[in-house]
DNA sequence: TGTGATGATGTTACCGTTAACATTGTACAA
DNA sequence: TTGTACAATGTTAACGGTAACATCATCACA
C-alpha cells in the first residue's frame, strides 16, 4: 500500500510536508506544494482513512436511524440512502444502518434520523454524539433538522389546481398526529383562505383503498370541475381510483399528490406531483451533521427546510 | 474513551490477554477469560474498530455498486439496502454506496454489485478486491453471485395456479435480453409442459401501461378460468387494471407476480405474488463476500441462490 | 552587525490494536 | 532428577497518519 512515506521519499521532503500539502496547504510553500502533487500523482498515492481516523479519534462512520416501521419501507428511502451515502462519501465518512435507538454511540461520529416521533426526541437529545433529524424538529427542540417545506408544498399544490381553473378543491390529509402531516394541511388552508374558496378538507389514513372509500362517499358533493389535493401519493393513487370510475380525469376532476417517488409513475393517468427533492435534503443534512462533528460550534441555522416543486404529469391539465 | 489497557489494569493482565479474549479465546485460561469479560462489562469497553482496522490492513468498509439507472430506482433497493447494512454492521463492516464502475477501490475490502450486465462483467474481474454480484453470474464468469431461484419462484407460482384450477395459463415476461428474464419464463414453461398444458408466452417492456395493452388484446381468446402467471408485479398491476375491467378477479381470472416489495400492496385486489426473501439474500450476500475477504480462499459453493416463497393474498383464491 | 520575528520544514510521540516473538510455569517422559 | 514440550501470558514493534513542538533560514530593523 502506497502510503505517506513512499510520496515524502519521492519528493525529496518529510512525510510532514505531504501531509501538509494535503491538509493544510496554506503553511506549504508553492515550489514544494506542486512538487509533492506531483509525486502524489506519480506513485498513486490514496490517503488512508483509517490511518486518519485514528489519529484524529474519529470514526468517519454516520450512522441512519430509521424509527418507522421497516414492513412498510417506502421506496423514498432508497433514493434518500443512495443521495445520503454519496453525500457522506464524498467527506470521506461512511454510512451505517440502524433500527435500533438504543444502540451503542462509541463507534460513530454522528446519526440521522428518520421516522422520529415526538416520543424519541427526548432519547435522542441525551446521545453524546451529533444528531440530525429528517422532518422538522419542534421548536423547543435543540435538534438540528432538515425537512421538505411541507406548507409550501401543499400552498403550491393548491395555488396551482386554482390556477388551472378548478373552483371546487378538497384537500384528504393524513389522520395522523404529526407535525407534517399539520403543515400540509396548513398549506391548502392558508391559499383557500385567500383565494375565498369553500374549505373541504378530509382525513384517512394511508392507504389506497380507505382514500377511495372514502372519495366514492364523497363524489356526489362535487361542484365539476373539481380538484382533490392530498397529502400523499398514496392517498392519491385510492382517490384516483375512486374518481375515475365516474368522472374524466383531469376534464371533470383533477388530482394532485405528494411525494414524487415511484407511486406517481405507477397510476394511470400518471399522478401530477409534489416531489420531494431528496437529492437537495440529503445534501443540506449531510452538511449539518458534519458540520455539527467538526467544528464544535453548530451551524447557526439550525433548522434548514426545502421547498418542493410540482412535477406536472397527466391528472391535472384541465 | 476506554480502551484494552483500562480493561487490561482492571482485570490485571496484559492488554494482548484482553485482545485474545476478544479475538482468540480458545488461547487464554477460562479464569482469565471470565476475569476479564468482568472488566470488559464493568468499564464499558467496546473495542476501536478504527486500531483494529489500521492493523489488520483493512478499511472494513463494503462498497454496494448500484449500476442501474438511479432514476428508476425499485423500491427493492431499500429492502436490499438496509438488510445488507445490519448484516454488515454485524460483522463489522460499512456500507459505501456508489453508482460509479470505475472509482478506485484502494479504501475499501470488497464489492456487492446490483443491476449489473453481461459487458461489466470483464470490468468487475478486474478489480483487485473481492466482488460478489446479485444475481446469478454466467456459468463461464469466477465471480461469486447470490440470486433469487428465479426458476423455481415462476415453476411456484405456475403450479400454484394449476393446483387452484385454472387451466388455461398464461404468462407474460419481460422482453429483456436477462438471464433472470429468460430463467422466470423457463420456469412457466416447464411446469407447463409437465402438466400438459397449452403454452402461451407474451413479452412486454416492465411498464403496467404496456402490460395493460397487451392483455386487453389478449383478453378475446381467455378460455376461463384463465390464469396470468407476470414476470414481475410491475406488468401484475397493468395486467389487473386491463383484466378486472371485463372480469371478475379472482373468479374468471386469477393473477400471481413476482418481486413482492411495494407495489403488490398497492394494487387492488391486492396482488398474490412470488416474494424475493430480502433478508435471506442480503445475508447471503453478506456470507459471501466477507469470506472473500477474510480467508484467502473462496468458499466452494460460489453461486448461492435462494428459493422463494409465494404470498397469497387476494387475486388468486378460485 | 546583531536580534528577534516570521514562515517553511523536520522530528517526535502518540492514537488503539494485533502479529510475532519472548518469557514463564507446569507436567511428564527418560 | 533433569530436560523438554506445551500452554498461558507478557513485551515489542509496527499499521499510517497528525498535532505539537523543534529547528532553520530569511529578513527587517535598531
Amino acid at each position: 500500500m502506497v502510503n505517506l512515506n513512499d510520496v515524502a521519499r519521492k519528493a525529496h521532503v518529510s512525510k510532514m510536508t505531504v501531509s501538509r500539502v494535503i491538509n493544510h496547504p496554506d503553511q506549504v510553500s508553492p515550489e514544494v506544494m506542486t512538487l509533492v502533487q506531483q509525486a502524489i500523482e506519480a506513485v498513486g498515492y490514496v490517503p488512508n482513512q483509517v490511518a486518519r481516523a485514528l489519529v484524529n479519534q474519529r470514526h468517519y462512520v454516520i450512522r441512519f436511524l430509521l424509527l418507522e416501521d421497516v414492513a412498510t419501507v417506502e421506496p423514498n428511502y432508497a433514493k434518500l440512502l443512495i443521495r445520503l451515502a454519496q453525500n457522506l462519501q464524498q467527506k470521506g465518512y461512511t454510512l451505517e444502518i440502524s433500527l435500533d435507538i438504543t444502540a451503542e454511540t462509541k463507534s460513530i461520529d454522528g446519526i440521522i434520523v428518520s421516522g422520529w416521533r415526538q416520543e424519541d426526541l427526548s432519547k435522542l437529545q441525551a446521545l453524546d454524539v451529533p444528531v440530525t433529524l429528517y422532518g422538522a424538529a419542534p421548536t423547543n427542540c435543540p435538534l438540528s433538522s432538515v425537512d421538505v417545506d411541507n406548507q409550501a408544498g401543499i400552498e403550491k399544490a393548491t395555488k396551482y389546481m386554482w390556477r388551472q381553473g378548478y373552483r371546487d378543491i378538497y384537500y384528504i390529509g393524513l389522520s395522523l398526529d404529526l407535525p407534517f402531516a399539520k403543515q400540509r394541511e396548513a398549506g391548502y388552508r392558508a391559499v383557500m383562505a385567500q383565494k375565498g374558496g369553500r374549505v373541504s378538507v378530509y382525513q384517512t389514513e394511508n392507504h389506497a383503498h380507505l382514500a377511495d372509500t372514502l372519495v366514492t362517499n364523497l363524489m356526489h358533493n362535487f361542484q365539476l370541475p373539481t380538484a382533490i389535493v392530498c397529502a400523499t401519493d398514496r392517498i392519491a393513487l385510492g382517490v384516483l381510483r375512486a374518481v375515475q370510475r365516474v368522472y374524466h380525469i383531469p376534464r371533470e376532476c383533477g388530482v394532485i399528490g405528494f411525494d414524487g417517488v415511484f407511486i406517481d409513475q405507477l397510476t394511470q393517468p400518471q399522478l401530477t406531483t409534489v416531489r420531494q427533492p431528496f437529492a437537495l435534503i440529503a445534501e443540506k443534512i449531510v452538511a449539518q451533521i458534519i458540520s455539527q462533528i467538526e467544528s464544535e460550534t453548530t451551524l447557526e441555522t439550525n433548522n434548514v427546510s426545502v421547498s418542493p416543486d410540482i412535477v406536472v404529469r397527466e391528472t391535472t391539465s384541465l
